[in-house]
RNA sequence: GUGGCCGUAGCUCAAUCGGUUAGAGCACCAGGUUGUGGUCCUGGGGGUUGGGGGUUCAAGUCCCCUCGGCCACCCCA
């Protein structure tokens, strides 16, 4: 039996499952404090849902999708991004829901490629999406939101990167315009560009391929073509951001690779990762996905996040530390003599029922090798009982990052634990 | 999916020309320790040398296949 995971997946064991897992609560912290509520969607969609989100020229539609057939034959896939099944479910349930809808998921998403590190087949992402709302101020509360999260999570350079790509107004002879460009310079093109550039000829600006960006540089720019209500949308973004204290680099050849984007896209670059992993996470504006899924038109705005990378860019302290601070115990209950297990787990019952996080010896071992377990569990607090607190009714607390000890009744432990338990992670 | 580099304990590495039972440090576990953890001492568990096949008297070492990782491309998270 092979006892590897398969490949492009991994398993999340401690101390690394901690890490992630405080990532998780990072995330929750800050959508709580945006106002974002949580919402989960399937793992698998009709593969239909995809192929009409991404759009049948999109990658992840053309070579990335985890396509298949269940029992009944029907075509599922597993989800390669959040968005078009948290815009689905919205639209099935609408009526009732607040608008607009301002959700957060955490959750893994598949898609097939050759993995590398931060590139996985089965990846986790922090997702938000505000639905319902066509407003730029949507668009700078989202970016706010990833923005937070982000500075909080990782160490060293991130670039936010904006540009917008207009509407079904403006991108049509803006496409048409580039296309000519294209056309014109096609001989400069890469191979696999020269051919194909009309299907998605935006596609063709983002490419690393130095002829090709010169390419991109010399030709038009969608920022200059922008329709009126366009323009004045992105510059009220831009407004919005510099008034959050935000700063972002204006890319115009910034395109995404999913078909449902309109207005703004945005993306984070990390100036550490390898190249073709830099970008952080993404995102944009999609005010005509619900349409293509057969909704009504339907504004919305979100990002996704990519939780693999941003654990590459954690602080080196962080993944120093033998564990996360979300699993540290705040106490140890420790046990001497032989007949002590009853005590110990009357101990613990009435701590944790306190609210506090404790662990204990599932047998009745020497003090010393108890004391060594209450280290190693990373608990800020031993707490002792021995023939002397039984008789007195007492416990023994002992701080272990000093050795400074008190006794008193286990309500005083609980108290005096619990107090300093403040400066911990939100 | 295309191209390249690389696989020896959990980690970092060693093992002469193909030669006997694959070693070390760190980490992990236990004991020293029925009134105190981290340091220290002693001991222990860990390897199908990624897997399979081939060559050979003999393979961690040479050859083939395969699996996996990393890098670049594609693209993104």
């Amino acid at each position: 039996m092979d006892l590897q995971p398969p490949r492009g997946t991994v398993d999340l064991l401690p101390p690394e499952g901690g890490r992630m897992w405080a990532l998780y609560q990072r995330a929750a912290t800050w959508a709580h404090r945006f106002g974002y509520r949580y919402a989960e969607t399937p793992a698998f969609e009709h593969t239909e849902l995809f192929r009409r989100s991404s759009g049948e020229s999109s990658d992840v539609v053309r070579k990335e999708m985890y396509t298949f057939e269940d029992r009944a034959e029907r075509s599922l896939t597993l989800r390669p991004e959040a968005t078009a099944a948290i815009v689905r479910a919205y639209l099935q349930r609408r009526h009732g829901l607040p608008v607009p809808l301002k959700v957060f998921t955490v959750e893994p998403m598949w898609r097939y490629g050759r993995p590398q590190s931060g590139r996985l087949r089965e990846f986790r992402q922090f997702d938000a999406e505000i639905v319902g709302e066509g407003g730029p101020g949507a668009d700078v509360e989202v970016v706010a939101l990833g923005e937070a999260f982000l500075r909080e999570a990782i160490d060293g350079p991130l670039e936010l990167q904006i540009n917008s790509i207009g509407d079904e107004q403006c991108r049509p002879a803006y496409r048409a315009e580039l296309i000519e460009c294209l056309r014109a310079n096609r001989e400069r093109l890469r191979d696999e560009h020269r051919d194909h550039f009309e299907d998605n000829p935006l596609r063709v600006l983002d490419c690393k391929d130095d002829a090709c960006r010169a390419v991109a540089a010399e030709a038009p720019k969608i920022v200059d073509r922008l329709c009126e209500p366009c323009a004045t949308h992105f510059s009220e973004v831009r407004q919005g951001l510099g008034a959050e204290g935000i700063e972002y680099v204006l890319v115009p050849t910034l395109v995404r690779g999913l078909d449902y984007y309109t207005r703004t896209t945005f993306e984070w670059v990390s100036g550490r990762l390898a190249r073709g992993q830099d970008s952080v996470g993404g995102g944009g504006r999609y005010d005509g996905l619900a349409e293509v899924i057969g909704g009504p038109a339907t504004p919305a705005v979100g990002f996704a996040i990519g939780l693999e990378r941003v654990r590459l860019l954690a602080p080196e302290t962080a993944e120093a530390a033998p564990m996360a601070d979300v699993e540290r115990p705040d106490a140890f209950v420790v046990g001497i003599g032989e007949g002590t297990l009853a005590t110990t787990a009357a101990v613990a019952r009435t701590l944790r029922a306190a609210g506090l996080g404790v662990d204990r010896s599932f047998e009745a071992r020497p003090l010393g090798a108890q004391m060594r377990a209450a280290d190693r569990s990373g608990a800020r607090f031993a707490v002792i009982i021995g023939e002397r607190e039984a008789a007195a009714g007492t416990v023994t607390w002992r701080r272990l990052s000093d050795g400074e000890q008190h006794e008193g009744p286990v309500e005083a432990a609980a108290a005096a634990i619990g107090a300093g338990r403040e400066e911990g992670p939100a």
